[in-house]
DNA sequence: ATGAAAGCGCTAACAC
DNA sequence: GTGTTAGCGCTTTCAT
């Protein structure tokens, strides 16, 4: 572990960091003067508000906000928790929730948050907690929700202001934002339908709750179609980009007959996509393909995918807003986002 | 904007967090025996040690890092910042730099650091500081220089830890770490007059000290091959996804012959691929593309995308330890991360 | 309008 | 081994 000396520690000509009774002396004033000028309070003249608030800017000195907010007892900061799959020990590298950072980072930024991002191993969840627990951010957004839906009711038990992307489920203590999932995958296979697909295979891992919603919305309008579900035509596969391909494999594996496929996400479209071809598919010609979550690059993909588009600036605006809902001490209800299909070529 | 009472504000049931010196009490110790206790320290008997460690635990309670920090003058944040374009008001999207956040986000995770991720306006970079000046982070990793090579300096000068996401400059104070765009340039263009290309086009805006390298490591190229420098086969577009469209009709209205494009990023080249196309080009039969980054994606585009690799993980790694350098206040190199060809489809 | 002094939650001499 | 005390850099009564 490196050492990363304190910013006094004797390394030669490290100069001490200006604080406020620097300040404070070379204008002949007390820190409390500095304090309040600095805070702009109208409890100090004029004059020395201007001398002091000039003098700090030419000094480039800026308020220690450890300090000020051990004693203001304030946080203007925000912890964004990315699990990580410790057997596969995946790196971050879903460009969904790479996106979702970065909305988040926006809607933080306008709002004068700060975000303290950190990763966690998703099967020791409770340590996403930490950053709450020692004080350094006001509460938590985490992001993939997974199969740990009963960390995050403890989580939620234990009062740490947390909010989650991820479904909603029954008997959840703790706040989700997310898109609406079964309309998603109602509108995906509804589309597929309309295209006249008769067999449309669905690759993703039901049991994580949001990819087992949209299954859920693909067999909603199958029925409505009056058609029927094939369990055969399902095909569980994990969110790694392999996913696809395995999923590809084992359907013909499976010698299903099928002419249309929806992916739990746009990742595994694409790759199952590359794989069909492998296999001499043309597509959407011989199977139809549509994907979810509609990432910046599924406009530019080859056919441009099919996807249903989760709003993800809105996303984050929506995780942010319910946080501070709950760090102020109200209750947060959970939200749905609504999504929609984006009809480009790769089911037409 | 909101109003974020503190946690200790009178809203009904939020039971004050739990401290020291409730620990202390409870245990029948003073505070000192609970914090060397806590640090592990030797100082205490192993009984009351493990006593006062169980109670904490079982209690649930941390130590405050914001009033230990304070303490003790450390902190083990790091501040990453990755500035917007304020004219475009473009958000974080570049699926690079999202990468280049999550592994950094990895590489500080594995040293016990904490990343706050703040955005900029790419026109005020002094603003990046703010994280440090304000004491909440112990130095800045920049993610693009773009072409604010002299605020950077500035920054240096200030004596800022900081280390930049980019290019080596000549006169540079700040610390770089990069790929090598001149080799990734040179090697990109030798494959494409390996494949017997004749004219070979840049996209991309040269007055990014990055680009700007790629595209001298493309003359120089050209040159040691014995072929000329043609600069109405240079086209200079923004980084944005539309970039890619806009060359390409561009070039297409200067009525130049190309049978090569060599793009300033992965996301540009897609976007010309697709560009092509519409425009009855073959890729790579009729043109040749190579793009830059390797992106997660590259591989999953039709075709697969040839591409120059920026070893992303490394990368993150050697800002981090160049960063911990300057922190402590050694002096760090400017590195050069090498990069590699990866020949895919898209120019074979 | 300004200053003195207390204290935010913690650690580290220094006593005993 | 453990407690007492001072103080990290700031804000805020309470005096003046």
């Amino acid at each position: 572990m490196p050492k990363t000396t304190p910013p006094d520690a004797d390394n030669s000509a490290q100069q001490r960091r200006l604080q406020m009774a620097d300040i404070a002396r070379l204008a002949g004033v007390s820190t409390s003067t500095v304090s309040r000028a600095l805070a702009g309070s109208k409890l100090v003249s004029e004059e020395t508000r201007v001398r002091i608030m000039e003098l700090a800017r030419s000094l480039k000195y800026t308020i220690n906000i450890g300090a000020q907010n051990l004693r203001m007892k304030q946080n203007r900061t925000v912890g964004v928790v990315i699990p990580y799959d410790s057997a596969t020990r995946q790196h971050l590298s879903d460009p969904f929730f790479l996106s979702m950072l970065g909305s988040l980072a926006d809607a933080l930024t306008e709002l004068g948050f700060d975000m303290l991002v950190s990763r966690v191993d998703a099967e020791e969840l409770d340590a996403a907690a930490a950053p709450f627990d020692t004080g350094r951010v006001i509460g938590i957004i985490l992001i993939g929700q997974w199969r740990h839906h009963e960390q995050l009711n403890q989580l939620a038990a234990r009062h740490v202001p947390i909010v989650v992307w991820g479904a909603q489920l029954p008997q959840q203590l703790y706040c989700t934002v997310g898109g609406d999932n079964v309309t998603g995958g109602e509108l995906a296979a509804a589309h597929l339908i309309a295209q006249g697909r008769k067999h449309i295979a669905f690759f993703g891992d039901i049991n994580l709750p949001e990819v087992g919603q949209r299954y859920e919305g693909q067999c909603r309008a199958l029925r409505k179609a009056g058609m029927k579900v094939d369990p055969a035509l399902q095909v569980s596969v994990s969110f790694l980009p392999e996913g696809g391909r395995e999923a590809v494999q084992e359907l013909l594996r499976r010698g299903v007959p099928f002419d249309a496929v929806f992916a739990g996400s746009d990742l595994m479209a694409m790759t199952s996509i590359n794989t069909l071809r492998q296999h001499g598919y043309e597509v959407p010609g011989q199977v139809a393909v549509v994907g979810y979550d509609d990432i910046e690059l599924a406009g530019y993909f080859h056919p441009p995918l099919t996807t249903v588009q989760q709003p993800i600036r809105e996303a984050g605006r929506a995780l942010v807003s319910q946080l501070l809902e709950l760090v102020d001490g109200r209750p947060a209800a959970s939200l749905q986002i609504p999504t929609q299909l984006i009809v480009r070529n790769s089911s037409v």
